[in-house]
Formats: structure tokens, C-alpha cells, sequence
DNA sequence: GTCAAGAAGATTGTCGACAAACGACAAATC
DNA sequence: GATTTGTCGTTTGTCGACAATCTTCTTGAC
């Protein structure tokens, strides 16, 4: 057995092992738990009592926090502490805009500038019809479908753009899940993706651009309403 | 001497002291330096020689520095510390696309929405030239066109745009300020925001569209272009 | 019963300390 | 002579502690 000759061709390809630090672990584990809705919106996250929960210091707790705080899940109130961010339905339309203008510019310099990038977008659009077919839970839904536009702002060769959707993406993954049942016909959701490749294949940017552009008003639609609909009814 | 008089209406308007924590103070500080100049592009930023310098802890430093992170002014890298974000042509170049993206959409729906916005522009404007006709230095200016942008993104209502803006706003200041003497004719420089306000002023947003784009693509030529000169001269 | 003042408990803000990791230079090996 | 290995000083990663602040509960007056 020749172990070590790749070694001897200043090569074996070791992959670099994850030194991602602790941080990012307790930030991963309260992203899932505010996403999961352990943790619901208003809620404080006490940092003392977290760190003692996961047996460990306050220092990483906080650091993780002020991440997530950066990322728009978690608000920061001098003194008091840390809360999950509430979704008001404002706030979420507000949301929706910054994607739209977002993903229209992305959509249209990736139909011009890197039509290649069409066949990831197909294969992740595969990847949503698989999901409804196995009936996944509605946060891989979400995930999945969220992995498609991040999919077209990587595309768009523009760092910042990308920057932008990761930065308010679990903020938007948060308000899809605390509406609850939104992918009802979970097929049905994925096929509203297609005109945006249709377009995209057809090299037309504008159209590329309108379709993506109706496809996010359709879903802040949906989100919007169904908060207001939240709203009233917790108001009563 | 009434001191106390007007506590005991209960409601006298005390500006709230600067409560605002170490931590705002140390990142206001080290923005200061950063954009001065006095720490370079590139430089470390070891948290423990600030914080003595500082005569406090490195807590305080550290989220500072993940504050600053946060803004794009500096980056970091797991064990080894913060340094002062290097500003290429190509970042420069995404980082006004993203600019004209949300401004113009900022200036439409203040256009549409928001006319009232007018005034504090025109007397933000004035400003401009104040400072042009005081010979103010070069951070006074672009602090002070900054902000004339940041009233349009504030006035169009939507909270993400503002958002997106401020965290934006830094590394903009740092890009203008790194390329030097940009502003040789400062009122020029004033003047080529008013075709933004005669848009406004006359409800037309497509024209208050494509003026800011316009006004914004110049600004990104010449930034760029400096940069690239200042690349290929460091390159020899 | 309502509201205000105050005490008790918990939480954040900051600190100094120690272990682990890094970068640079010297020593050793081929 | 060039590359690898060992060592050392510095910096980051994490910790536990204490003071300042906030929240809650209790107490008391009206």
C-alpha cells in the first residue's frame, strides 16, 4: 500500500478540518432554536443563563448573540439584554422590498453577465419538486427555497448583493415560519420558479427581472396578510 | 436658579447623557482613526494593545471590533485577530452598485411618498456649500454629502434601506477617503446633487431616479479609477 | 383596590487571569 | 544552502468574579 506517496508529491489533499470556533456553534444552535420557534419572537435570551444551559462561559454566548444580532434575528437593548426580534408586518413589507430591488439587479446581471449559473438554479428548482415529494417539513422547504434566490445573488457576480440577502436571509426564514402552513401545495410553490429560469434561459433580462419581481410580491403578499391576519387575531 | 423646577412638571426634555456605552465610545474612536488614516488598510488591530492603550479591558475592545466588523470597516480572522479591511478596485465597484440599487429606489418612493423630505435636503445642500465656502477639510465633506444620501434613503420610509445604508455608509467614507483629494472643486461637488432635488421638487420620480443613478455612477467612475491608478502605482 | 416606594434577586457591564494558538526566529537535519 | 523542527514571546479564546443596573416582588400608604 503506498500511504504515503501522495505525501512524497508535496500533495495529499488534506481538507483543511473545520476550526470553526465555538461562537459559531452557539450562534448555529440558536438559530435553529429561534427557528425551530423554541425560542418565539419578544422572548429574552438571557446570556447568563444560556451560557450555564450549554455549559460554558458567557464570552462566546454573547459574542454568538451579537452575531445573530447582526443578522437581524435578535435586537440588542443596552442593559437589558438580548430578545428575539418580533415580526411586525411592516418591518416584513420593508423586508420584501429590499429583496425585490435586490434580486431584480442580481437576476439581471446574472441573465447577462453568467447565463451558466442556470443549471444550479435547475438543479435546486429539482431539488424543491424532490422535497414535496417526500413530504419534507416545512423548514427544509423554506431553506430550499431560500437556497434558490441565494443562489441567484451569488450568481450575480456582485459580493455585496450576496452579502445583503445572507445578512436579512434568517430574518426572512423567520417570517415565513411563524406564519405556520404556507406550503400547502408545496409542487405548486416550486413551479412558481420557473418563469424566473424560463427567462434567464432565454437570455431576457427584463423578463427575467419582471418574473423574479412578481414572484417576491406574490410571497410578501402571502407573509404580509397572513401577519395582519395574526395580529388582529392575537389583538382580540 | 430654577435647576430643579422643570423636573418636577415631570417633563422637562433632558437629552438622555451619554449612557451609551464603553463600547460605542471605543468603536466611535476607532472609527475616527481608521477613517484619518492613522491605522491603515491592512493593519492589525491587536485587541489587547488597544485596550491598553485605552487604560480598560479587551471586552469592550473585542465588541467593538465585531461592531465595526459588522459595518465592514474590519475583518476577521478566527485566531488571529481584526484587521483594517483592504479596499479593492472590484469591492469599490460592487459596493456602488449596491449603492445605486437602493438609493434609486430610496429616491423614487420619497419622490412619490414623501415630498415633504424636501426641505431638510435642500438645507442639508446648504450645508455643502457652507462647509465648501469654509475651506472645511476633506472628512468634513464627505461626512456631509454622506448624510445629504442618508436623508434620501431615511426618507423613503422603508427601515432596510436606512439599514443597508448605514452599513454601508463607513467603508464608503473609508473608500472616498483613501483615494485623497477628490474634492478639489467642493462646490462643483455641492452642485451635482441639485438635478436630484429639481426631480423631487417636481414629483418626478423617474427623473429623481435617474439622476441619483447618475450622480452615483460618476462618483463610482472616479473612485474606482483612483484606486486603480493607486493599485498600478503601488504595483511598480 | 390602586399605586408608590423599597428590598431582593437576577442579569448585564467590565475586569483580570490563564490556556491555547499563532508568528518569528534559532537550531538542526539532509 | 535549503528545508524542517524546536522554542519563545505575543495575541487570541475562554473563563470566573465583582460592581452596576434592571426586574420583580413585597410592603405600606391612601
Amino acid at each position: 500500500m503506498n500511504r504515503e506517496s501522495p505525501a512524497l508529491s508535496e500533495g495529499y489533499p488534506f481538507l483543511p478540518l473545520s476550526r470553526d470556533g465555538l461562537v459559531d456553534r452557539v450562534a448555529h444552535s440558536l438559530v435553529s432554536a429561534i427557528l425551530s420557534g423554541a425560542i418565539a419572537p419578544g422572548d429574552r435570551l438571557a446570556e447568563s443563563q444560556i451560557a450555564r444551559q450549554m455549559d460554558l462561559s458567557r464570552a462566546p454566548v454573547r459574542e454568538a448573540l451579537r452575531l445573530l444580532e447582526s443578522s437581524g434575528l435578535v435586537e440588542y437593548r443596552t442593559n437589558r439584554g438580548f430578545f428575539v426580534r418580533v415580526i411586525s408586518a411592516s418591518s416584513i413589507s420593508d423586508l420584501y422590498e429590499l429583496r425585490i430591488i435586490i434580486e431584480t439587479a442580481a437576476v439581471r446581471r446574472l441573465t447577462e453577465f453568467n447565463p451558466d449559473a442556470l443549471s444550479s438554479l435547475r438543479a435546486q428548482l429539482a431539488e424543491l419538486h424532490r422535497l414535496a415529494d417526500e413530504g419534507a417539513d416545512m423548514m427544509s422547504h423554506v431553506s430550499a427555497d431560500m437556497q434558490f434566490h441565494r443562489l441567484i445573488c451569488e450568481g450575480s457576480g456582485n459580493q455585496r448583493f450576496l452579502q445583503v440577502f445572507d445578512q436579512i436571509s434568517n430574518e426572512t426564514k423567520l417570517g415565513l415560519l411563524v406564519i405556520g402552513r404556507l406550503y400547502d401545495d408545496p409542487h405548486r410553490m416550486a413551479e412558481t420558479h420557473e418563469p424566473i429560469l424560463d427567462a434567464i434561459a432565454a437570455g431576457d433580462a427584463d423578463a427575467a427581472e419582471a418574473a423574479i419581481d412578481y414572484h417576491i410580491r406574490v410571497a410578501k403578499d402571502m407573509v404580509t396578510e397572513h401577519i395582519l391576519k395574526q395580529q388582529e387575531a392575537a389583538g382580540t
